[in-house]
DNA sequence: CATGAATGAGAATTCATTCAT
DNA sequence: TATGAATGAATTCTCATTCAT
């Protein structure tokens, strides 16, 4: 008797997340997807129950690791030096993860879940801006920030739209932010500061 | 394509616009185009010759003259003013198409065009850039803004991806960026200035 | 423009009708039902919304006007002048769809249906024995029938029972039960008489 | 296919028979047989040969022992005792087997079976009905009953149609017939009688 | 020109069967 | 022998596109 194989199934999540990365939800095809990974079209109903659900769990996989070290990040640390390393954690997770965020908030509303499942779904897509916000927050406390614009939820979003902005820079044939070019336009949005 | 009737074309071009900006391209359905524009969907094929090419339209639609109007603004006015004038401008215009345009770059490359089509598309999807780029560059000469981080094209990509982040607000459930929040966030990312 | 055609829909319902009859639910594909039919295999389903409800509407496809016409007979003549009428007409009926019936009853609690749809479908699988019961209601009424062993409703089961019976004739290489010999056994079973 | 383990190869067949009497031979999927029967999926395939082949062996089980017992009463009874006896062993037989019997006559064409294999096939499903045609010469010879309506090997088809019925005042929600009705309507029909 | 009925290529999904362990 | 993971052929259903009216 065979066990039902993990690196199958992470073989699958990875193409599948590096596919819905680069297209849309409906220019993957799960042929291509199951061909590239080297399995059997119906093996990838053996691991997700749908379509629908294997981009959820492409979405989802390793967000609670990372939400747990980035939270752990922001406890053990100040706002600045936090804030230097959960940059370089989202880089790494974003550069290819966050097409498929954007794809799943124009998506998402279409996909065949059941409440629960949905509930789960939207709370995932939620996480990296409740952890942040948790970080800005800290930033605030330190007397670093300067909340008179954006709440630190708001700085949040702000956050994650920067990734998305990088993703426009490769989109035009630029290099794509580095970290330091990230920490740079981050603080001078949100840095107590005078405008000269 | 120019003859027959420019009112139901407009319509349907407003139309598919909404729906390809609330959507996924694939999620939006031509039977659907058709009936909010109140037209058989035979004809919306007397007008487009596929849905490919609707879509090109609609993001294409009225980009000249806009492109026109806001090197004509550029032209006229100092930076400063210029700039407030041009958030002004594509806040009216990206609320609408902005969502549209993150789309086609990520579906772009699956759209069935002949070459000079595909290079028209490209070309169009630029000008929003290469306008803010002439903007940017003005604000450089006058002095007004630091090029050490940022290239004035780099400039035009950060100034189209702040109009996504305002979208992403939407998203999250806050207020989109008003016209004063997007000039606040842009010039101090841009203007010259010392970092304590 | 072309007017939907009630010509082809009905065609689709005859073959359909036909391959339901023969064989199970799910031994007739659509699109051996589309090719007989002369369409193509999406136009059954501009017609019909799914396979389920292409079966369905085969199944209830003229059961109305059978019935009111079932009904009619029983008000207008005696029991015995109607029984005979009513057992041409359902040899007729039943000859192409009795084992469509026989076949709902067993798959039918598979169908996906809504709520109203699955109700309808179970009213209509019940009409036959509804005006049944009717007629060897009035048949008792007239003194001609014995309900010691069967109810009325209970006579009507065993009504379209023989028509199954008849199909299992044709299985075994039987010729079919004809009016005359289904009329006698009926008679012989419901009729008020002493055994010896 | 006798060496294994006859005890689980009997649980199979009462599984399978259970469930391909409630519904479809397509409705019946071997993974919910093999989690009934408590063996595995592939188990299913050291035993039965096919889907197909295990259909046909839970039509057949026992048909043999059955047939020769059922011979026996024949031979050693008067038609009268013998039949109230072969009534109660198919009571109990079809009560279980009916249904799928039934189901048999309309997927059997479909089955994909050697010419070998369709011709026992063929064979077992009609042994029911030479036995009862056995039974039913005596009952001629006898002179209790009368042929001008059936021959015997009608009056057995008849005979297990009557089952059927049984199963249909299920459906209606009527009790089944017992053993004492379906006594009386056969004998209704075949006995040697005056119409009035 | 305008229409919407008709189409069929293409996609997701199911499940009997195989086979490595 | 027993298992259940893996498979892909086969099926339902969708929707952009065509075309008769």
């Amino acid at each position: 008797m065979q066990r039902k194989n993990p690196d199958k199934m992470n073989k699958i999540i990875e193409m599948a997340t590096k596919l819905f990365s680069e297209r849309d939800y409906h220019d993957v095809k799960l042929d291509e997807v199951a061909r590239l990974s080297g399995v059997g079209k119906g093996s990838i109903y053996t691991y997700f129950k749908s379509k629908d659900y294997l981009f959820f769990k492409c979405l989802s996989h390793g967000v609670d690791e990372f939400t747990s070290k980035a939270l752990q990040t922001i406890k053990n640390e100040s706002f600045d030096g936090a804030f230097r390393k959960l940059i370089g954690m989202f880089v790494e997770v974003l550069e290819i993860k966050g097409p498929m965020f954007a794809s799943a908030r124009k998506h998402g509303p279409k996909l065949k879940f059941s409440a629960e499942e949905y509930n789960e779904f939207i709370s995932m897509t939620k996480q990296g801006i409740d952890v942040m916000t948790v970080a800005f927050k800290k930033g605030l406390d330190e007397g670093l920030l300067d909340d008179t614009f954006f709440s630190p939820r708001q700085m949040a979003i702000v956050f994650q739209g920067c990734f998305d902005i990088s993703t426009a820079f490769i989109f035009h044939g630029e290099r794509p932010l580095n970290e330091d070019q990230l920490y740079e336009v981050l603080m001078r949005i949100f840095k107590k500061q005078r405008l000269t």
